[in-house]
DNA sequence: TATCAGGGTCGTT
DNA sequence: AACGACCCTGAT
């Protein structure tokens, strides 16, 4: 057993986790969760408001670093929000979303993810991983024989050999088709997704959406999530009412036009500024949210 | 019981 | 650009 403890400024690990961007972890008592990451146990513990504790069963020397890495403890957050906008709205999610952090991905886990995640609400999409994981993963255990395992999530050639039918009996509906047809794609090596790494967002970008069942919207979630492109900006169905009602006040705007506002307006962090309206207002009802959008055309009239 | 929406994409007008 | 199809489940 591997375990250290990690030095870190406002991060709230619960939120980051609970936040829709990852759809592999599992509660562990309260501040604690666990999973199964590059063939082994992981467990990551918030301990206090400045120290994260991380244990893991991984022989590898490095596997500390690695999971650091992942959830980007080191990052200077306060850095980044300095480049958020300064209206009303983004300010409260700001405060609202304390301590979020962006993790840093595998590719192949988050794009499945986020295959797997369209028109499903998160807690589906969670359930969906832990199918295929349970199934056709590979068990990892914290103590022989204790508890229940935890499973990694299935490689590509995993996939291809359960068959898409398998992968449909997931509940995965009309989805299993696009995440065996990508598993054959990354498994044959017609697409290398780690080779994505040295691209530009825009040839990265080019790249993905490339796949059966990827458009913009997927593609912008796993530039962001997992390679850390900064300026990705993912628009799912909140975001985009966000944009709608809030910045463009139902005025009526072309895809183009709302590429061009957000890049320009969100700055070199817009995929972390998009993350916090996400967690903000998904957490809304649909009353609070009328609310503030009355509350901003009174303010400021476009 | 019926309808709708949930971190979309694809093929067709 | 707009629209239905695609699977399926929980909420209203």
């Amino acid at each position: 057993m591997q375990e250290s403890v990690i030095k870190v400024d406002c991060y709230d690990l619960n939120r980051t986790i609970e936040s829709g961007q990852a759809f592999h972890w599992q509660p562990l008592g309260n501040d604690s969760w666990q999973t199964a990451w590059r063939g082994s146990w992981y467990c990551v513990s918030q301990i206090s408001e400045t120290h994260l504790r991380i244990k893991t069963l991984s022989e590898d020397p490095n596997a500390i670093p690695l999971m650091s890495s992942y959830l980007q403890s080191d990052l200077d957050l306060r850095r980044i929000l300095k480049t958020f906008p300064d209206d009303p709205l983004m300010q409260t999610a700001v405060k609202h979303c304390r301590g979020l952090r962006l993790l840093r991905q595998d590719p192949w886990l988050c794009l499945a993810s986020f295959i797997l995640s369209s028109t499903k609400q998160i807690t589906q999409i969670k359930e969906i991983v832990h199918l295929l994981s349970s199934r056709f993963g590979q068990p990892v255990t914290k103590r022989k024989g204790s508890e229940s395992p935890v499973y990694t999530f299935p490689e590509p050639k995993d996939i291809m050999n359960a068959g898409e039918q398998e992968i449909r009996k997931c509940k995965a509906g009309f989805r299993a088709k696009y995440i065996f047809q990508c598993a054959s794609h990354i498994d044959s090596g017609r697409m290398d997704l780690d080779s994505l790494r040295k691209l530009t967002l825009q040839d990265a970008r080019t790249h993905l959406v490339s796949l059966p069942g990827v458009g913009p919207k997927i593609a912008d979630c796993v530039l962001l999530f997992a390679y850390g492109f900064d300026r990705a900006f993912p628009i799912d169905v909140w975001v985009q009412r966000v944009l709608q009602d809030y910045y463009f006040a139902g005025e009526k705007i072309s895809k183009q036009e709302m590429n061009t506002f957000v890049h320009e307006y969100f700055g070199p962090n817009a995929g972390f500024a998009q993350q916090y309206l996400f967690d903000y207002i998904r957490g809304l009802t649909k009353k609070e949210w009328g609310d503030i959008v009355k509350k901003r055309s009174h303010s400021d009239p476009k």
